[in-house]
Parts: C-alpha cells; structure tokens; sequence
DNA sequence: CCATGAATTGTTACCTGTAACATTAGCATA
DNA sequence: TATGCTAATGTTACAGGTAACAATTCATGG
C-alpha cells in the first residue's frame, strides 16, 4: 500500500475515477480490475461481483490515453477531407464511419478549406493525436506533408480521385474520363455552345476542366468557362447562369462541376423563362439526391461517394491487421445520368 | 546515458521520432528539445540551431498522448449529433469548427444515429480520449449518460432545442414555438386542411408536431399527420405527397418537420400538375440553401444552425477557461420566412 | 503430507513529454 | 579570491492501463 493510493480516496478535486479508486473500493490491485474488464474469466467469481459494483458505483469510465502513450495504438482514424458541409464529403464521411464504427474505431474529422498551409496543419494535429491510420484527399501535397506521412508510419489512402500517383494507395474516380462523357453526352443531345461552371478550383475540379475541354476539342467546339476561388452554392450557379447569357448570349448548355451550380443555372432558367432541355441543356456533377426528384430531373454524373468512403475505410482496416497494399489504385466506375436536363 | 537510447538510435522498426531521438541527435537531454519547443529562449543560441536542424532532419511530429495523460488535457472537443450527413448539422459543425479550430481545439465528431444505446456508447467512448468539453444534441439522456457526464467532470453543452431543462447549458431554439407561428402563417394564408409529415420522430420533431398541433386546434381546425421513423429525404416527401392526397383528397397544405421533405412534396406536386401555392401550400424548417433559389421560394422556418455551433463552442472555451456557466438556457431567434409556396 | 500445477492475485516496468527541483557554468561585484 | 547571482542544462518523478513476470493459494494425486 503506498500512501498516494490515501490521498486519491480522500477529498481531493472529484477527478474522473481511475483503475486505482476502483481497486481501492474492493481492496485489490489496479492490475485485477484491468483483468476483469479485458477478460473477466480471469478473475474470481466472487471478485467479480465487487469489482462490477465498483465500476458502476465510482461510475469508471475507460481511458484511452495510456493504451496511446505505451502502444501507440489510438483505435481512431484520422479523416481529411476539403470540406465537412459539402454534401459529397458528407457522404464520404457516412461511408467511413458505416466500417469503422462498428469495427471499434473512432473518427477523428478535420477539414482544410482547400488550404494546403492548413492541410499541413491539420495533419500534424491528427498525427499529435497518434492517429492510427489516416484517409485523406486531393494528390497534391506539400513536401513537408510527404515527410510527416512517411515519419508517422502508419497507413495512409488518398481518396476522390484515381488518376494521380497516390502515396500509397489512390481509391476514387477518374474525374476527367467522367466530365469527357458528360460533355459529350451533352454534345450527342444536339448542345454546342456548351460553358463549364466551375467554383473552388481545386484538383478535381481542374481535372474535370480538362475532360470538358477535351472533349469539347475533340468535337471541334469552343470551350468557355466561367470559374471563381470561392465556394459553390446555389445561388452562385443562379449568378454565373446570368454572367453566361450576357458574355454569350447563344449559350445552349452548362456543365458544371457540381450538382449546387447546376441547381442554381436550372432555377435561374426557370426564373427568367429559359426552357430547358429546349432551349438550355444543364448537367451537374455528383448526383445529389435532389437531383433525382427535381423537375425536370437533374442530368449529372453519379459518383459513388459512400462506396469510396467505405472502400477507404475497409482497406485501411486491412492493412491495420498487416496485410500489404494489394491495388494501388482503386478506380471506380462512374455513372452518365442524362435525366430530363439535357 | 542508459543502454535503452543506444536501442532506439539503432536499426529497430521505423517508429515514429521521440524528442528522445532528437535529443540524441544534438547530444543533449529531451527536456532541453522540450524547452526549446515551449520557449526557444530558454535554450542557448548555438543548441538552437542544431536541435531546429535535428527536429527537421528526423520529421518529429509533437505527440499529445502523454500531456493528455498526465494532465488530462487532450485539447480535443467531443461532439456528438444525432447524424453527420443532415445539412442541418453539417452546419452546426463548420460553426463549432470555425471558433475551436482558430483556439487551437481538435474536433472529435461521432453520431448516434438517434439510438440512445449508440448514444451511450458514443459517448463513453468521446470520453476515453479525455476530451476537455462536449456538445451534444437532444435532451433526453439515459442514467448512465448522465452519470458519465456527472463523473466525467468536463463541461457539457446541449445543443438545438431551448425548452428542456438542460443538464448544465442548453443553447437552441424553441422549436414548439416555431412550428406554431408557421402553422399559423400558412393559417393565414388561407390554408386550412394542413397535414404535418414528419420522419424520424425524434425530440425535436415531436416538439414541432406539439407546436403544429396546438396552432390547428387553437384555430379550430383538424390536425393529420404523416409520419415514419426511417431517415428523412426528399424522394420521402414525394411518397409522403402521394399518401396525403390519398387519404385525405382536399388537402391545401402540408407543413414538413425540415425542408427536404417539403422540397420532395413541392416537385411531387409539380409532377402531378398540382399548383403551389394556389391549390397547395407548403412549408418547410431550417432554410435549406435550396429553399431560397427555387422557383417557387419555399416556405420555411430559417434556423441559426450555424450560430448555435458558434455559440456552443464559444461558451465551452469560456467554461474551459474557468469561467461559471452564466446563462442556463441560451434562446435563440428563429425567422419565418413565407417564401412563395404558400 | 508433500510435490505439482493450475488458478488467482500481486509487482514491476514501460510508453513520452514536462513540472519541479537540482546542478553546473559563467560572470560580476565586493 | 570568495560570494552571489543568473543562465543553461540535467535529473527525477509522474500520469494510467497493461504486458510480463513473480508470488501466492488451493486442490489433487502419489
């Protein structure tokens, strides 16, 4: 008995109660009540019942910390995405969670708002926190990101996009093959003076650009694009609408590079008596659920978000149990939903 | 010296650097890496040098586990929603997130999909990574959750609804009153066989419901609803539309517990040739972004999802600092917006 | 009645950064 | 030169759960 153990049952601040205030309440050491609560065979029938009414009696919660402090082994995942209130990412997230939840892990979210001073930032953070493993997003990072990667050894999966060299392993789309289809699709339904929207040029809006372009190019059609820093939104796509019919007037199809944009172009339409498909053929990118009620229904590029999240989140797991990365690219398949806007 | 730093600086797996390493590296003890981390100034000028080259040369990534062990300090915030995908609280989290993450705070995010049992859990777990404060949604609390929190000894802020007597803060709004004032705003209008569709009965939609319930009787008329506890969406309020005109062939209204709902019933009602809001108005809650570019304007009841993050994130930081809890209840305005659909 | 071994409980050490205290070096003043 | 003081660095202990090893108990069989 050590004269600490007095201290921590007397008066004191009310701490959170630890393996010791329990032990001390049924008079045995801190290591029997670890047993019971691991595996609780291990400790004697009549033990049990005490050990179980002082845990519930102090009201013991488990910690985390020393298991993170002496094995490293933090049981959370550290998420990094762009963006935490677009709807793709959110759906993202539910796709992670649905694997890692019941798996026992946690998920630790961050978001950089595009920013690759806050990418690196926010890494640090997850790392600090002893992450076991981390996804996170885009395929640009800065050299000091790569050496934290590296130096944290622990598992990483880059997610959204397919077509860069990925770290480690790459699960997503083909962000270009898919805006080619589209824009061609578009093309097909008789539009030709197609304008690509774009908001928050980030990669995989740039590599959706080009497979617009290409595809536009290789139809010998002019390409245009009307494009801010900012976010996306609804009502921004209402905006852009107008700035496209002012600097070109014969405009008859928008692309953009997301399903709000598109939303926002296809009320503007409707606001200023546009008839579309008619008269102004629209698509999206992403298939938002609304898109699949609206009228008329939203043409758009379904992309399977929850499947990449859960992808992720399944390879992760795996290679937490050891196992090696078997692909190192994961491209999933995209859908052209023509709907009745194009 | 001890023989153990001779191990460490020696082939073994590829660990992640300790300050240990570091210190190696220079040829000086942790502490002194450590003070020239916490305060550059206590180190001489030449050590300087060489640690910031050491501490670049080996990657070290700070390591919070074993502050967050022996002072239970993890500098992280719990917080726990009933679902991360719902636009209304992936809001709530960019306004928590834009106070904690600028205070140096980590978020630690997790649903419980509105199980109280998954509730219980989730924050047990919240708990064992010794989060320093937590935000939680509903109202109703199992003992166990109670107890947890009691014995947690950390601040707990409830968050979405004003009415229920909070377990230490409470910061929302009342959303009784809210759904009663836009019951009788489509009253008003002339509205008069109005049926409430509500999905996932949880707290606050049954508090709307109260709210919806008492404006109809107070004006004499005759409540219906329609509801189910599976997820919201906006392909339900289409189905929901449907069901309303089966059952009840002269309805002129419908009031939804949140706007994808109501989104869904509206093109339902484009769909069937149903005007809005001359043969049928309809409602909304919390103003999604959609609700103010689509032709017609919804109706809806515009929430401050962001500031009740805000807020919420503002008065734990004030109560992490020390500071006592100095309003109980933090009632927050909410804004009918008549819109054009009724 | 003691040896053997299984079942049960105890002891020690460890993980990493840092507070608190201790020590040493360096320099100025009496 | 001794004294005192500051600046710079070192040493020790600690947080809480658990792996690894040690000790104790108790029953069984020879």
């Amino acid at each position: 008995m050590d004269t600490s153990l007095d201290m921590k049952s007397s008066g004191m601040k009310n701490k959170r109660p630890t393996l010791q205030d329990v032990a001390n309440l049924v008079g045995v050491t801190k290591m029997t009540v670890s047993r019971f609560l691991k595996n609780s065979d291990q400790v004697s029938p009549p033990l049990r019942i005490k050990i179980k009414e002082a845990l519930d009696d102090l009201g013991y919660i488990p910690n985390r910390a020393p298991d993170i402090l002496s094995k490293s082994k933090s049981h959370a995942i550290g998420v990094l995405l762009p963006s935490l209130t677009n709807h793709v990412f959110a759906e993202v997230i539910r796709g992670v969670e649905s694997i890692l939840e019941p798996a026992g892990y946690q998920t630790m979210l961050a978001h950089y708002g595009y920013s690759q001073e806050a990418e690196e930032s926010r890494i640090a953070t997850l790392l600090s926190y002893n992450v076991d493993g981390l996804i996170i997003s885009e395929s640009y990072h800065t050299e000091r990101v790569r050496k934290m990667l590296s130096v944290a050894g622990i598992p990483v999966i880059e997610i959204m996009d397919s077509t860069s060299p990925p770290i480690e392993q790459a699960i997503g789309i083909d962000n270009q093959a898919a805006a080619y289809a589209m824009t061609e699709c578009m093309i097909k339904k008789g539009h030709t003076k197609i304008v690509y929207f774009a908001a928050r040029m980030d990669q995989r809006t740039l590599l959706r650009l080009q497979g617009y372009k290409a595809a536009m190019h290789d139809n010998g059609l002019t390409e245009m694009c009307i494009s801010t820093d900012s976010a996306s939104s609804f009502s921004l796509g209402e905006q852009f609408m107008k700035e496209a019919l002012e600097k070109q007037p014969d405009t008859d199809g928008i692309f953009c590079t997301n399903d709000d944009l598109a939303i926002g172009a296809l009320f503007a339409c409707q606001k200023a008596g546009i008839k579309v498909p008619e008269e102004m053929g629209i698509a999206g990118f992403h298939g938002h659920d609304i898109a699949r009620v609206m009228v008329p229904l939203l043409a758009t590029v379904i992309t399977p978000r929850e499947e990449i999240g859960r992808l992720a989140a399944e390879h992760l797991l795996s290679r937490l149990k050891g196992n090696p990365v078997t692909e190192k690219v994961i491209n999933l398949p995209f859908k052209i939903e023509p709907g009745e806007s194009i």
